[in-house]
DNA sequence: GTTATTTTTGCAACCGGTTGCAAAAAGCTG
DNA sequence: CAGCTTTTTGCAACCGGTTGCAAAAATAAC
């Protein structure tokens, strides 16, 4: 079927070590000797097969590209950030769908499985045991949007989760509320934890205001509406903080059918600044997240790691800013 | 590092072929023979190298995952389906992301570097020519959502375009409209092409029924928000068949700034029926494409084909059916 | 208990590449 | 042109598996 080595070896007259070299970076071959052989390959139609040469190389270039988050739409754009990322270096992501699977071990020995380079994990749900399996087996790994911690036990790109939820916290603050809410993502989440517990720890400096919290169980607009169906029943907040920009569209959307005017009535803040967030018929005022900036950093580790597997662990957080729409009222003017 | 067979073999005192066998299922092994091995296989950690077997076998199991359209939200759904389906025929999707590649020779090369079992792409604004190149390289290639053609030159699945704008048209003609418009999606595309055909072939015969014709740039809500701000400058049509359910939303976002009335002054039909499509917000009417039907099928038909490298070009077309919502005035009751 | 038949096992070659090493070729010096 | 150095080339072993074939072991038949 297709040309192999050993074909273009014998039509060009040379040494099967001799076309291996000529398409190997930095191999020893004479000028008139690769004329020979690129000649004959090119007759071939060859192309070498990269996955009996990483037998020898150990190397791949495939990368698992692991994920469970397949309904938010933000995750698009995380696809076609790292996808690009990884192929502008070379690299093909190997796609892994984690929606339905609780077991690390299984995952683990797929990745190993098909010898990738390494294995990046994008999300915020799953849980840190996903990533440390695939450390624990020595493999290099990279948690994109997983848990700041001081002390990563593997390698962490992202937001400051905590943060996030204090800066919620503050705007609303300042808005001079006296009775807020957290509607939070799925509470196993360690984001929806982490920004809870920032905005709760703003919250506590202000007595006087008074806080709810309650969870919806999955990143999607059915579960924000349903939510904030079931807390516009009973004297709703006058602005919640929701747990991602999907969370807080499907929350606008039971306002609306509950007849609360947004945001004279229930104001509404989120997180991600997906491109939806801008829509005009959605005006979302958010946090704005920086993704690209993330993807690219975590590509750039995963690649770094290639060379040097035993890097000490990091954590590289970038900071992220409020972006005003329409579903939070102005400031009061001082 | 990882164990090998070769370690396994020693520890179990058998050859390499027994352990290779107990690992092979339809193998002759015994029973003693199987648990021995295994019990080493379990002790090192052993899994066996997909990429090394592959190397015999000629199956690597990998699915390369191909499209070019990573901004309409319905394309993680697109992707959703396909990895769950492709990972529970223990098939893996390697992602190639074709945004900016002008080339299928590239994308060829790609793939057979990887030596991939087949192609899936996923696509309907990619060229023709993309499928039709690994095709000629020998690879089983499934367009999914590409041209339906009475003679497809490769495998296509997905729905009759040239139908959906007949659906549409008819569904604006009875409602007596005296003015109707296509807005399209990028002209270059086969699907807009199609779905064009449609709707002016059933147009063509109402005299009576002016008819607009434009087309966005891209499937995307800027680009349907653009296009019908400009539209709405300049004597509207009463109705709108937009080329997909983001175009739609992006219009339904340019009608309410120009303080036109949806669907009173203006309707709009959509095509996709993404799940966005049904939130309260948004409620667009639209063509309903049956998007896990085809993946499904899909993904049967790539497996089929790797049994049957050569099996004669068929199109699977599923039927479309119109989702009645908010954004088109009902029919009046004759 | 032999012998014939079936099942299990190991040997060795192969899949498509890479690479250390030594021999051959080419380039320098004087 | 001999003698030395450097570059280029081919040989052969290896990466981690599979598999046809024949020998060995187990089972069945008499």
């Amino acid at each position: 079927m297709n040309a192999t080595l050993k074909d273009v070896a014998n039509r060009a007259g040379v040494s099967r070590s001799a076309v291996s070299r000529t398409f190997t970076d930095g191999a020893s071959v004479s000028e008139k000797m690769r004329r020979k052989v690129e000649k004959a390959a090119e007759e071939l139609g060859y192309s070498p097969n990269l996955l009996a040469r990483s037998l020898t190389t150990r190397r791949t270039k495939m990368i698992g590209l692991i994920s469970n988050n397949f309904h938010n739409p933000i995750f698009l754009t995380v696809f076609d950030q790292f996808t690009k990322a990884l192929q502008e270096r070379g690299l093909r992501p190997l796609l892994v769908n984690l929606s339905d699977e609780t077991d690390p071990q299984n995952s683990v020995r797929m990745m190993r499985e098909y010898s990738v380079d390494g294995v990046i994990v994008a999300s915020s749900t799953l849980s840190p045991a996903f990533s440390k399996a695939f450390r624990d087996q020595g493999m290099p790994v990279v948690h994109t949007f997983g848990q700041y911690s001081s002390a990563p036990s593997v390698h962490v790109v992202g937001i400051d989760n905590v943060e996030c939820g204090r800066m919620a916290a503050r705007s609303l603050v300042a808005r001079g509320l006296t009775h807020v809410g957290f509607m939070g993502g799925p509470i196993a989440a360690t984001s929806t934890q982490d920004r809870h517990a920032g905005f709760a720890e703003i919250i506590a400096q202000h007595p006087d205001i008074a806080c709810d919290v309650s969870y919806a169980d999955a990143y999607s607009f059915d579960a924000g509406r349903r939510e904030m169906m079931r807390l516009a029943q009973d004297n709703p907040a006058q602005a919640y903080f929701c747990g991602d920009d999907v969370l807080s569209i499907g929350a606008l959307s039971a306002l609306r059918d509950c007849n609360l005017s947004v945001p004279d009535d229930v104001g509404i803040i989120g997180l991600n600044d997906m491109e939806m967030a801008g829509w005009e018929n959605i005006d979302l005022t958010t946090i704005h997240q920086p993704i690209k900036q993330s993807i690219n950093s975590s590509v750039k580790l995963i690649v770094a790691m290639l060379d040097e597997p035993n890097r000490y662990p990091e954590a590289r957080i970038f900071p992220c800013d409020i972006v005003e729409r329409g579903t939070l009222r102005p400031k009061a003017e001082n």
